[in-house]
DNA sequence: TGATCCCGCCAACGT
DNA sequence: ACGTTGGCGGGATCA
């Protein structure tokens, strides 16, 4: 093993070992050897070497240049050497040697060695060395595919070369916490952020709105994010790695993200990087460093492609072709169906958006929620403000860093233990109960993280089982694991739930708007515009009657979200947002501002981490980049987007009576904090969904996926006139709110509208057993600083955990 | 050419 | 001191 273990460089040391190593597996390893390094033909490997050489041209020239550069690297190519020896057909080998030493080879090689189920009891400890002997590559690469494997929680680390493997018991629940987290960190309005700007860019915008998107971005602390653990798991791994970045899994874990909280599940290279490099979003990053970004990128995208958790494919643009990544692994369900809330895209139909759930942190968590929502990247801010906010966030950043590091609210369970599942349906009510009395104790930090927690749990409740199933082995045990997962959920959707009632649940909530308030409001702040009225109102109901009604209606748009995906609603109201931005631009800027300080205010008061996001608020106007912002990606074309913007206008003149209907997800998401206000709490506020851009994007992405383009134009045109609640200058995050509504929630939610007016009990709702690992999911801890956006943002997350696990509580709230 | 990404130097970290 | 990890980026391959 040694030989393998250590770089050339070791190698050179001792040459001989190597070769003489076993190596079993010609296989893998192509021999670059080549003729003999003129330099020194006195290693034993040399003839070896030579006669490769001379076999495969590119091996010999790979050779010379090392040579070139040092004698060690004879060793290896001895080794190489021998390996094709071994093989047989250097030529053929030297033609493929580099596929064949593909990260993505190697690592099906690695996962071959190991059940993608293994079972609970027995222990699959993994030795490094000899792994990487077995398989016969380097070191190093064991490492980047078992860091990869790491952040997915499929094998954690027990010792210095000792891993152990846990297989794909984990994955459900590590995709619901990797969501989650996702969402808090608002990866979906970044993505959406990131695509803008480039969209801008093409069309030579000036660059100060691109700045300051980017700043904006940037603020996020995504890019600090930690690593997001399970409970269980990774604790025990942690004692042992300390290593202090972990940089590969988090990166890792936070590309994941980027594909679950993204609608059409689709993510370019390019944007990823951007995402992930956060940082120095200004301008354009560091060539050198947004390069290294996309090495390892596809260093991470190879495995996840061997684990068929991702396949390539090719997203074109207006500029060409861009390579991506497509999710093609479990779905991870949020806790609404994300799913169902895509196919119905078009349709709109109300669904009431579930007031906060839960009585206690309800408020706070709306706060945070908002706050992620909000987005801050929704807006942009003045460019004036810039400095401000710079300040802001390094404040912001000294304070998150501290304290807030995401505790982990484990209770009891252990996650690990796949075979929980008649307790884990039982820990579900535990969990929330335990988490609740812990929020309570910790109350302000903790609060923070418990309700960050929860609403991991909630809004993952568990990755979807479905069955895509990859692999093979999967099925059998699945099963059992999957069940304890599906019902942990529901405990946790009690406690984060708070803020949103189960939207999906079918409970057609309607909000309503008050033109005058809304008028009034819009003054104000942005999220004011939309009050949530209180169940009677639910008139929202209707919205499952006809998309085409609210539409045509504009007084009334429903929103309904289907509970689930708060980012798409999200980023339908961003988009919308960003179309009204022009005309009233300015005093939705205001208003937002006004919005967001206050959220930034109530946020800060209830805890004090948080996000740094937050903090942008405050600082500046933030400018909601609506409309034009071909950011979204999902395709606007210019001239939807043009479309759009002009509409928007001339929506005003709605007024809004309208219900609208809003998801849970999205309700908590953005509005939550907002809210403030009315009893029921589910007041959206205009606001609040302009401000959460993921939701926008989401929405976009999940009404059309690829195709939504067209059906956005629409839905914003549509919604744009409903906005016309708001004043002018207001309007626009009306806007987006309503297009979201309509167009996600659909069809599930109709079913849920079914009990129209209030908020529903969860009626329907039934997702799916997720649940029960919700439970264990309150473990999962989200990393500290970083997280503390997590925890904010919650947001989408904690919107569709909340609709899950709050559906009782909304009844209760309902009247 | 641009997209991929292998390779391995070398610096943290542990022990 | 030495071994383990793993960030990082040059530059080779591939398409």
């Amino acid at each position: 093993r040694s030989v393998l273990k250590t770089p050339l460089k070791q190698a050179a040391t001792s040459p001989v070992l190597t070769e003489i190593q076993p190596d079993c597996q010609p296989l893998t390893t192509p021999p670059k050897p080549k003729e003999i390094p003129p330099a020194d033909p006195w290693t034993p490997t040399s003839n070896l070497k030579m006669l490769i050489s001379a076999a495969s041209p590119e091996i010999r020239s790979r050779e010379q240049r090392r040579e070139l550069s040092n004698d060690t690297s004879e060793v290896l190519q001895a080794k190489h050497c021998l390996q094709e020896h071994l093989l047989g057909d250097e030529y053929e080998k030297s033609q493929r040697s580099r596929k064949e030493k593909s990260l993505g080879l190697l690592c099906h090689k690695f996962l071959a060695r190991y059940p993608d189920y293994p079972s609970t009891t027995e222990n699959n400890y993994i030795c490094l060395d000899e792994v990487a002997e077995e398989l016969n590559f380097e070191r190093r690469r064991i490492y980047d595919i078992v860091n990869v494997l790491e952040s997915l929680h499929m094998v954690s680390r027990l010792a210095k070369n000792k891993y152990a493997w846990h297989g794909r018991h984990n994955l459900s629940k590590t995709l619901e916490a990797l969501k989650k987290v996702g969402e808090e960190n608002k990866y979906t309005q970044q993505i959406q952020m990131i695509k803008k700007r480039q969209y801008e860019h093409e069309f030579d915008f000036d660059g100060e709105r691109n700045e300051e998107m980017a700043r904006s971005f940037g603020s996020n602390d995504h890019s600090e994010m930690s690593f997001v653990e399970l409970p269980g798991i990774e604790f025990r791994a942690a004692s042992v790695n300390s290593r202090k970045d972990k940089s590969l899994r988090v990166m890792s874990q936070k590309f994941v993200m980027l594909f679950l909280v993204s609608s059409p599940q689709i993510v370019s290279l390019d944007v990823a990087a951007k995402i992930l490099i956060g940082e120095d979003q200004f301008e354009d990053v560091d060539k050198s460093k947004f390069k290294t970004k996309i090495r390892r990128l596809y260093d991470i995208a190879n495995v996840l492609s061997s684990l068929e958790l991702i396949k390539k494919v090719h997203v074109t643009e207006e500029r060409g072709r861009k390579p991506a990544f497509k999710w093609t692994g479990p779905e991870v369900l949020p806790n609404t169906q994300d799913t169902k809330l895509e196919e119905t895209t078009s349709t709109t139909s109300t669904t009431c958006p579930p007031p906060i759930s839960e009585s206690i942190p309800s408020t706070e968590q709306c706060s945070k929620n908002l706050f992620p929502s909000n987005g801050k990247q929704n807006f942009t801010r003045h460019p004036s403000l810039i400095k401000l906010v710079k300040t802001i966030e390094n404040d912001r950043r000294k304070i998150q860093s501290a304290p807030t590091s995401p505790v982990k609210i484990s209770t009891s369970t252990d996650q690990n233990l796949s075979a929980f599942p008649s307790k884990m349906a039982q820990v579900p009510a535990m969990a929330n109960h335990q988490l609740e009395g812990q929020s309570k104790k910790r109350k302000e930090l903790k609060k923070k993280l418990s309700r960050s927690a929860l609403a991991c749990n909630l809004s993952s409740p568990e990755v979807v089982p479905k069955a895509k199933a990859p692999r093979t082995a999967a099925p059998s045990q699945q099963p059992a694991f999957m069940q304890p997962l599906g019902v942990c959920p529901p405990s946790h959707s009690p406690v984060s739930p708070v803020i949103l009632p189960h939207t999906h649940s079918g409970v057609p909530y309607a909000i309503y708007l008050h033109p005058s308030q809304a008028h009034t409001v819009t003054t104000y702040s942005p999220s004011f515009m939309l009050q949530p009225l209180p169940c009677a109102n639910v008139t929202g109901i209707k919205s499952i009657n006809s998309e085409v009604l609210n539409k045509i209606t504009t007084g009334e748009g429903d929103n309904q979200i289907a509970t689930d995906d708060p980012t798409k609603s999200l980023t339908a109201k961003e988009k919308a947002t960003l179309k009204s931005e022009n005309s009233s631009q300015r005093c939705l800027k205001r208003t937002q501002a006004l919005q967001e300080n206050n959220l930034i205010k109530r946020y800060r008061s209830d805890e004090e981490s948080l996000d740094t996001s937050l903090t942008f608020f405050p600082s500046g106007y933030l400018i909601p980049l609506t409309q034009c912002t071909h950011g979204n990606k999902a395709g606007f074309s210019d001239k939807e987007k043009a479309g759009i913007c002009s509409l928007q206008h001339p929506t005003y003149s709605s007024p809004i009576a309208g219900v609208i209907p809003v998801t849970a997800s999205d309700l908590k998401a953005v509005n939550i904090p907002a809210f403030h206000i009315t009893p029921l709490n589910i007041m959206l506020s205009p606001t609040s969904i302009a401000a959460a851009p993921g939701l926008s994007n989401s929405f976009l992405n999940s009404s059309n996926t690829s195709s939504a383009q067209n059906p956005r134009s629409s839905v914003l045109n549509f919604t744009l006139p409903h906005v016309g609640l708001i004043p002018g200058g207001v309007q626009v995050p009306a806007n987006p709110v309503l297009h979201h509504v309509s167009v996600s929630s659909q069809t599930e939610n109709i079913s849920q509208s079914s009990g129209n007016r209030n908020l529903q009990k969860k009626p329907s709702v039934p997702k799916e057993p997720q649940e029960p690992q919700a439970a264990t999911e309150n473990f999962f801890r989200t990393p500290g600083g970083p997280n503390t956006e997590s925890s904010l943002s919650a947001n989408s997350d904690g919107t569709k955990r909340i609709s899950e696990g709050t559906q009782q509580k909304l009844e209760v709230y309902e009247d």
